[in-house]
DNA sequence: TGGTGCTATGAGTGTCGATT
DNA sequence: AATCGACACTCATAGCACCA
């Protein structure tokens, strides 16, 4: 059998992830079929080629011989590329995230040019010096990552990689706290942060504002429309903007009515788009249960939010420190006088009703056939079911569309019900409990 | 103390709308 | 018509916080 397979092209390896069985590798050229009009055929390494009457033949092994289900593998589509650069991003909390820059090279079908190193650390443990040549490929077929250097051609003109002792945007001082991984800039006012500040507070998960991205952004705090906070967008003027190069009325129409709508966002959103260290989109629906409005909130003694399920002495802290802050405190009496909603009426306690998926815990992964993942969560949600990020012990079902990452072989691992995304959408509709299968 | 889940961050592709 | 930016998708990983 491994003959056969060799013959017909297939590899075998014997490191890294991506361990596939027969099925699957048979089951990944009908879908490359379907998508590409033919069958797989040589990418990179990856050798795969079938003819219509090989395709039978495999097809007929396989169901004779079951037991024929051996781990097979593609090989890792890995390349080797040089590392131009290392340079520094600065997230909106401050956080200096070091990203190699590559020579661009295709991997697995896309260029790759950037790869993140997440910090200091990582760059340490796997030496990467700037000039070095690295092997990179896809973790889970999208994130490119460096995975190791190649030392033995090293010329000795590699600069090794410092992280730098002043913030390069802002050339405030940086500090690491002892046994943390990251660096941080120490200026709350760096302009790196408010930049992510602002693109956070309008993302589609927080305020929801459209047509605020990074580069407008950027623009917009160059040509000194925003200089202090957030609150700052409620203050500008369609005419005004509309002089800016590349805006038009159009777009200056627009963005200010999409700021405007902004205003009546329910308030975990708000309290999410305020970006407190700790508080992400869980922490703040919990939060907006509890308390009426921000100002509330920012009236809390330490002790009662620690007594909240879910919410510990650093979480609790950093809240605390949030609203300790002058500037933070201005910042909502500005929304507020801006018209921004920082206050919401109490809804009645709903009735805890027993429903159909109470108590089940729920993960997605992949595309599902006609809705998105908010789509998807909503309306576990309102069926009384959970929704998590990983596959874990608790886990009871997860949902499965196209193009799934490894939450799947994890799920197998586990021995969780996996359901199918056609599947699952029946059961939405016709309120069913899910089947599913048992790996 | 370990398991689990959340937060923060970053990457690539394709599509769509607005500007030039 | 060409170009550019924004957005909608999706997912990995590290680092932690929380809780039993």
């Amino acid at each position: 059998m491994l003959d056969f397979l060799k013959n017909l092209g297939f590899k075998v390896i014997q490191h890294y992830k991506l361990f596939r069985e027969i099925g699957e590798v048979i089951k990944y050229c009908f879908e490359w079929k379907e998508r590409k009009g033919e069958f797989p055929y040589e990418t990179d390494g990856m050798v795969i080629k079938v003819s219509s009457f090989v395709e039978q033949e495999i097809l007929g092994a396989v169901s004779r011989s079951p037991r024929w289900a051996l781990a097979y593998k593609f090989p890792a589509p890995e390349v080797t590329t040089v590392v131009k650069d290392i340079q520094i991003y600065i997230g909106r909390t401050g956080a200096l995230t070091p990203v190699a820059h590559l020579e661009p090279v295709e991997v697995d079908g896309s260029i790759v040019s950037r790869a993140t190193l997440h910090n200091e650390d990582e760059i340490k443990r796997k030496d990467i010096r700037i000039g070095d040549r690295v092997v990179i490929h896809k973790a889970g077929k999208i994130i490119p990552e460096v995975i190791m250097v190649i030392t033995e051609e090293r010329t000795g003109n590699e600069i090794e990689f410092v992280m730098p002792i002043t913030c390069p945007r802002c050339s405030s001082p940086v500090y690491k706290p002892e046994g943390e991984a990251v660096t941080r800039c120490t200026n709350p006012s760096c302009f790196a942060r408010l930049e992510g500040n602002i693109r956070h507070y309008a993302s589609r998960d927080a305020m929801d504002i459209e047509g605020l991205g990074k580069a407008r952004i950027e623009q917009l705090i160059a040509e000194g429309f925003i200089n202090k906070d957030v609150s700052d967008l409620y203050d500008m003027k369609i005419e005004e903007l509309a002089e800016l190069d590349g805006m038009g009325l159009k777009s200056a129409t627009n963005l200010v009515k999409a700021i405007e709508d902004s205003k009546d966002r329910p308030l975990k959103r708000l309290i999410y788009a305020l970006g407190i260290r700790h508080v992400g989109e869980h922490v703040a629906a919990i939060l907006a249960d509890h308390y009426t409005g921000v100002e509330e909130l920012s009236r809390v003694p330490l002790k009662e939010l620690q007594n909240i399920n879910e919410i510990g002495p650093k979480v609790a802290a950093s809240i605390g420190e949030f609203f300790s802050r002058k500037d933070n405190l201005l910042l909502i009496n500005r929304l507020k006088s801006a018209g921004v909603k920082v206050y919401e009426e109490k809804k009645e306690k709903q009735e805890e009703k027993q429903q159909i998926w109470t108590g089940k815990q729920f993960v997605i992964t992949g595309t599902l056939p006609t809705m998105n993942r908010n789509e998807a969560k909503a309306i576990i949600e309102s069926k009384g079911g959970k929704v998590g990020s990983s596959v874990s012990k608790k886990t009871d079902f997860l949902i499965v569309g196209t193009e799934p990452g490894s939450k799947l072989d994890k799920a197998k691992e586990l021995g969780i019900t996996v359901v199918k995304g056609e599947e699952f959408e029946v059961m939405a509709k016709e309120n069913t409990v899910p089947q599913g299968m048992l790996f």
